[in-house]
DNA sequence: CTGCCCGCCTAACGAACGTTAGGTCGCCAG
DNA sequence: CTGGCGACCTAACGTTCGTTAGGCGGGCAG
């Protein structure tokens, strides 16, 4: 059987408060209220709040990291170009966003509320996961497929815009998850490929 | 003179404080901390610690609307095309991030921490800002400057981008203002100019 | 039937929270 | 010299915080 434990039940409940209010935000007997238990029965199924958030934030990381992992290697070993490689790469990232989306949301903005070594171990994780998109990058205006963009700006530019999702996507919205991925991919290539007169000619 | 008033350090105490821990996770006490007075001692210049969350972010709001302002008008009474008032926008929007990262910072993230009436006029606002901008791209579209995107994924594209600047910028860092700010216009006209051949032909 | 364990309870801990009250000191205006 | 005021202080308020301790009941294993 599926574990559906408590646990997992908490998790959720924080996640969606720690989304609205923050995690600092939030306290123990908020996340005990919407499960209609007393703050100190949390305790039972947690050590601390802080264990709670890194729950969260580390399952969210292994699955955005799995994705990228997956989209970058491609169905069978082929190595396909830097364009297609980073359309699948952000098709995967939207898809982690869409598919749970208050989770996504922690990752995003809460990961800074961590401590000591969990703080260093997501900080270095995400600083990895910024290097596999930048690399990307580089390698396309090497091979002269994407324009001649700063890397770094670059990368940043479409991270940030990738994780923005987490702040005002609505599941229950009129975008279904997939035209949302095909609209990112779309405008992310366009951002990148190089054309035959560049946007400084208008 | 110039009002350099302690109300004045105590919002760029707090600014810097509600940036790098939210507005939640900063104590009346930490702001005063920093200012080297008791915490109790605050009271005399402010009287809340919501109302210094409501100036920094009232303030740094009112200095987004007038660079808009600025930008969309241009210099004479003329009308420019879509691409060049857009990336005119997309300028006066770094500009204003990277004027004050701090206050950028607790404006982007922390205006949802405001409560009643000032969280309402805030959400209003932001909205009016992004209609501004969806209102610019649909009229792109329609003029067939602009790829034919969704309006609305793309003005969220482009402003969370924008605005995840005020998430990894630093101003001692290698980068520009500047030069910021061409990449970004660069990115975004790229990322919506219609092309004559899609970025589907890879 | 007995015993144990799981899930929850109440009570309480010390600390930190935002905020108020009232006092002290030094500086400037009259 | 005197009065007022701005900037800060200490002390304290009631509340909420994360967390611990110990108990109680119900279901399942022996």
């Amino acid at each position: 059987m599926v574990e559906t434990t408590r646990r997992r039940e908490i998790e959720d409940a924080a996640s969606t408060l720690f989304r609205e209010h923050g995690y600092a935000g939030t306290s123990v007997r908020d996340i005990a209220r919407a499960l209609d238990i007393q703050g100190a029965s949390l305790y039972a199924h947690v050590t601390s709040k802080q264990d709670v958030l890194w729950s969260i934030v580390e399952q969210t990381a292994a699955r955005f990291e799995a994705a990228a992992d997956a989209a970058l290697e491609g169905a069978d070993g082929s190595v396909p170009g830097p364009g297609s490689r980073l359309a699948a790469l952000v098709r995967a990232h939207v898809g982690v966003v869409t598919e749970d989306i208050e989770r996504a949301s922690v990752f995003v903005h809460e990961w800074r509320s961590l401590t000591g070594e969990r703080r260093a171990d997501m900080a270095r994780r995400r600083d990895a996961y910024e290097g596999r998109v930048r690399g990307l990058i580089e390698e396309g205006t090497a091979a002269g497929s994407f324009a001649p963009v700063d890397p770094a700006v670059a990368a940043a530019f479409l991270l940030t815009s990738l994780n923005g999702i987490a702040t005002w996507y609505r599941p229950e919205g009129r975008l279904h998850p997939a035209a949302l991925a095909d609209a990112y991919a779309d405008l992310s290539l366009r951002a990148l490929l190089a054309t035959d007169e560049g946007p400084a000619s208008i």
